[in-house]
DNA sequence: CTCGATAGAATTTGATCATATTCTGCAGCC
DNA sequence: GGCTGCAGAATATGATCAAATTCTATCGAG
């Protein structure tokens, strides 16, 4: 489940240089978040060798990684795709995402710290400012970032990383609710959940981020529902 | 995150054979269940290519896979090892474990047949037989066996594959308590498990699960205790 | 003189690539 | 319509390069 990998204080002098499979793997995980990638698209090795002009043993890793994640399915004849989310799976991932999402809020809530809080905060006002551009992509990463950054303060790696892989395979749904809907009407739980953070109401924040939940994954059933 | 892939039906005339990465991952991940690989331990790529016979890019792929899993841990430095649980790690999945592994219960009771419920008592007639030979291996795998094959009644891929990823978690901890215990006083709450199922009482199903989780769980933080 | 530390060499292991082989899917032919 | 051959993509190997650890020999301090 990869994970996370907040480098922060690490690579002094910027000496670090990361290997190739895992520069492959971080972007096309972002394709895959942040919506390059459309559901049920092919992605072919050679096709990723040519546009990432990376080798072909980096770029197996990665997808394997991927496929591990749930970001990619394995079609059984060597064909990697990109999975759509069935009504199925999409409940699945609600019961998990209700379990775990709030549990992390919870624990944040009683860690963090005022600079963390603060930076949440500046997360929030950009992804404010993509809301009203109508900007996707901007609105994707910053939702993104937000909930990451929140997790990561809750000191539980695994929980962590599970919340993750479950972005993971939303996400190229995600960005159809966009196409869709338009950044609109998005839902923004984030100013309660910032408020229960300040005041350290563990109890609020995972209400707050229960809401959250809630809402985004109505949204995709009604996408689903329709494409059906 | 791999999964399961019950093959059962498939490879008419034994025509079909899986690739080197799939043989790699498969044996990889059961040495990490059933107890190879103690805690703690470094596994090499070069390592694999000679014991298992098999090349490098095979070998790389399933290491990558396993450690998208969480059951092996990239140490920074390009190393590899099977990680050791933390008391943190353990709590973490312990949350896990008691909702996901009782809502699988749960789901598999309303939906089994009796011919999966049969599978089941013969499962745990072996592994009662392993228990009472001190066959820690075997009891290991059939433990392993029974969980899976009653989550995978449940219809629920996604939920089954996070179940499948904490046991592989636990598994190389898990073969330290029976190291430590034996196979004497080990936990059997697939009794009730299994009246449970055949009466369908999917309630009845999830308490007796989390029973056994619980059960399970505490040896290992006894012995991760006992450790530090 | 012995012990310990350290710099540099040697070895081990990981990363990447070029290449050969195998398999799948498709198109054209019988 | 079913079969055969072809093209392209995936799988798998071994060679090569790079990095990290380990080993060793030397030097200095006690």
């Amino acid at each position: 489940m990869n994970v996370i990998d907040q480098d922060t204080l690490a690579d002094r002098q910027s000496s670090a240089k990361p290997p190739a499979h895992e520069l492959v793997y971080r972007q096309l995980r972002e394709h895959i978040l942040f919506g390059e990638l459309a559901p049920g698209e092919a992605v072919t090795i050679q096709g990723l060798v040519q546009s990432l002009g990376a080798g072909m043993t980096p770029v197996r890793e990665a997808i394997r990684r991927l496929i591990s994640d749930g970001a990619l399915k394995f079609q059984g004849n060597r064909r990697v795709s990109v999975p759509s989310l069935s009504a199925q799976e999409l409940e699945e991932i609600d019961f998990l995402r209700k379990t775990v999402e709030p549990q992390l809020a919870s624990r944040a809530a009683t860690l963090i710290s005022d600079a963390a809080i603060d930076r949440l905060s500046k997360i929030d006002t950009a992804l404010d400012a993509s809301i009203r551009k109508g900007d996707v992509r901007g609105y994707l990463r910053g939702n993104y970032q937000f909930h990451m950054t929140l997790y990561a303060q809750a000191d539980a790696p695994i929980l962590h990383g599970v919340a993750d892989q479950l972005w993971l395979r939303f996400g190229p749904s995600l960005r159809v609710v966009c196409g869709r809907f338009g950044t609109q009407n998005l839902p923004d739980r984030h100013k309660d959940l910032l408020d229960a953070l300040k005041s350290g109401d563990a109890r609020a924040a995972a209400h707050a981020m229960t809401q959250d939940v809630e809402q985004g994954n109505s949204q995709m059933a009604q996408v689903i529902k329709d494409n059906a």
